[in-house]
Parts: structure tokens; C-alpha cells; sequence
DNA sequence: ATACAACAATTGTAATTGTAACTGTTCGTT
DNA sequence: AACGAACAGTTACAATTACAATTGTTGTAT
């Protein structure tokens, strides 16, 4: 019998759910769900990259990225501009309404990391810092 | 500026894609998708749940618990008996095709739980899981 | 230079998930 | 007992996401 109630995936996974509900909550008030503002801050942190770079990140298809693409452009939030040197591929920048709205994100986040490192020493902090390190740098 | 690159909310954001990733991939063979295969190793392990606790877990709303519990049932996976205690709830429980189906995706998990624990020390291991048991207690 | 495979993104459509309003049941208070 | 609030789940519909096939571009090998 293979029970995994408290596999380091599994606490993952509840991790990553409970963390994922506090957002959407935060988020209401922006009128965003949590795939469009981690493609907000994703772009402000790494402007010009390429949607396929964004798939990669998101873990979503090419296609859900154009749908989800669409939609911040028609809130104007995004740009997507064609290289010349290469004009299958678009790069993503945010525009000023973008801008402003990853900023709102990025103190979502900001709280979030608060919540949970205040209960945390210093020392507890780099201790599973490093361990998550190791773990997704196992599953890259 | 706000960046949040190493913060530990955001690694276990990446961590909890990767790990999604690699749960679909293996799951393409069974016909199911994430959400699905966590239902059903949700009832495997905690038979006779209602779908209230299984939208907690789940982060979802109960009307998507209902969607996605229909679909199982409509694939004979599960069975729902409301109790004669308390006509307004559901237990949930596996069916025999649902039990085969839940064992193949328990050895999906353990084997994704190999993946990252092979390359970690006992030690290692140890330090993780206590540090991902308080951040799941300071988010619950 | 040309042919062909690989690449980045999109389209149309199907499947899934989310929202708000609603049904019926149980619980607590009077 | 009888009222209303809270609860568990569902419905109808809207929004989002996924899949398979497709377009147009770039890279590579002849």
C-alpha cells in the first residue's frame, strides 16, 4: 500500500494549492485570476522575452498563451512587438496600465512571502530556500 | 523595486508547475488530467469524504467539484451515497475500475517522489519535509 | 539556391473550470 | 413546532484552458 500523505511532493502540491487561493483572493479586487497576473509580473521581470518562454514558465500550451495573450492586450495591459531579425516570434513588454497593474501584483506577492516567512527565523528561511533550490533544479 | 525571483512562495509556484507537468505527461495514458487523478487518490486514501472536503483540498469551487465528479462517475470511477443521517451531503467513494485506476496513479506520485528524492540525502530529506510541514502550517 | 525539417505562434473546436443564482436539508433560536 | 440562517450540492451559463491541425518563418543540408 503506497500512501503519500507526506511526501515532499504531495506537501508541495498542498503548498502550492493554499498559496494559489490567497492570491485569486487578493486578486479579486484587480479583476485578474492568478494566470494573468504571474504573466503580468513575468513580463515586467523579464521584458521582451518570447510567449513560447512564457509557456515554459506557466506551464501551458502555446495555444492557451496566445488566448491568455489576447486578453491582457485587449485590456491593454501588454504589447507584443515582432523582432525584424526574426519575425516568427513576438516579444512581450508591458505597457503603462501593465505596468501599474504588476506593480499591485508584485505587493501580492510581497505579502504572501511575508506571511510566510515572519513565523520563520532567518536561518529556518535559507535552510528551505536551499532545499527548494535543490528540488526544482532536480526537476528542470 | 519588488522583484521576487528566489522567494519561496514563487519557487514553490515553479516547483508545483514542473511537478504538473510531469503528472500530465504520465497521466496522457490513462485519459485523465491533473485534477482528476488528485480526486481520485484524494477518495482512495480518504474514503467516504464529502465534496466539500474534497474541494478544500482541491483549492476549487464545489460547483467544479460537481462537474468534475460527474465526469468520474460517468466513467464508473466513483459512487456517491448520500448518508440517511444527513440527506444535504455525498460520500464519495471509489469503484472497482476506480481503485485500479487510483493504484495506477499512486505509482505516478511514488514514482515522481523518486525523482526527487533520489537525488537528496536522508538527512536532506528529512530538513525539507520539516520545513515545507511549517509553511504549510502557517498557510492552512 | 532549394528542399525540408524545426520552430513560434495561431485557429477552430472541444473540454474543463468558474460565477451567480437556486434547491433542498439541517441547525439553532425562540 | 416554526422561523430563518447556514450548509451541501446543483444548475445554467460564461470564461478559460487544452488539443489537433495549420500558417508562416527560420535554419540546415544538400
Amino acid at each position: 500500500m503506497l500512501k503519500n500523505t507526506g511526501n515532499i511532493s504531495e506537501q508541495i502540491y498542498l503548498i502550492s494549492t493554499m498559496q494559489k487561493s490567497y492570491v485569486q483572493e487578493q486578486l479579486r479586487k484587480l479583476g485578474l485570476n492568478e494566470i494573468q497576473a504571474r504573466t503580468l509580473n513575468y513580463i515586467y521581470i523579464y521584458p521582451g522575452k518570447i510567449q513560447k518562454d512564457l509557456a515554459k514558465y506557466l506551464g501551458k500550451q502555446n495555444a492557451t498563451i496566445t488566448n491568455i495573450l489576447k486578453l491582457l492586450e485587449g485590456k491593454h495591459y501588454i504589447k507584443r512587438e515582432i523582432p525584424s531579425d526574426n519575425e516568427r516570434q513576438k516579444n512581450l513588454y508591458l505597457t503603462e496600465d501593465g505596468e501599474k497593474a504588476a506593480e499591485m501584483i508584485q505587493t501580492i506577492f510581497h505579502d504572501l512571502e511575508d506571511i510566510l516567512t515572519n513565523a520563520l527565523s532567518t536561518s529556518e528561511i535559507e535552510n528551505i530556500k536551499g532545499g527548494l533550490k535543490k528540488i526544482s533544479d532536480i526537476l528542470k
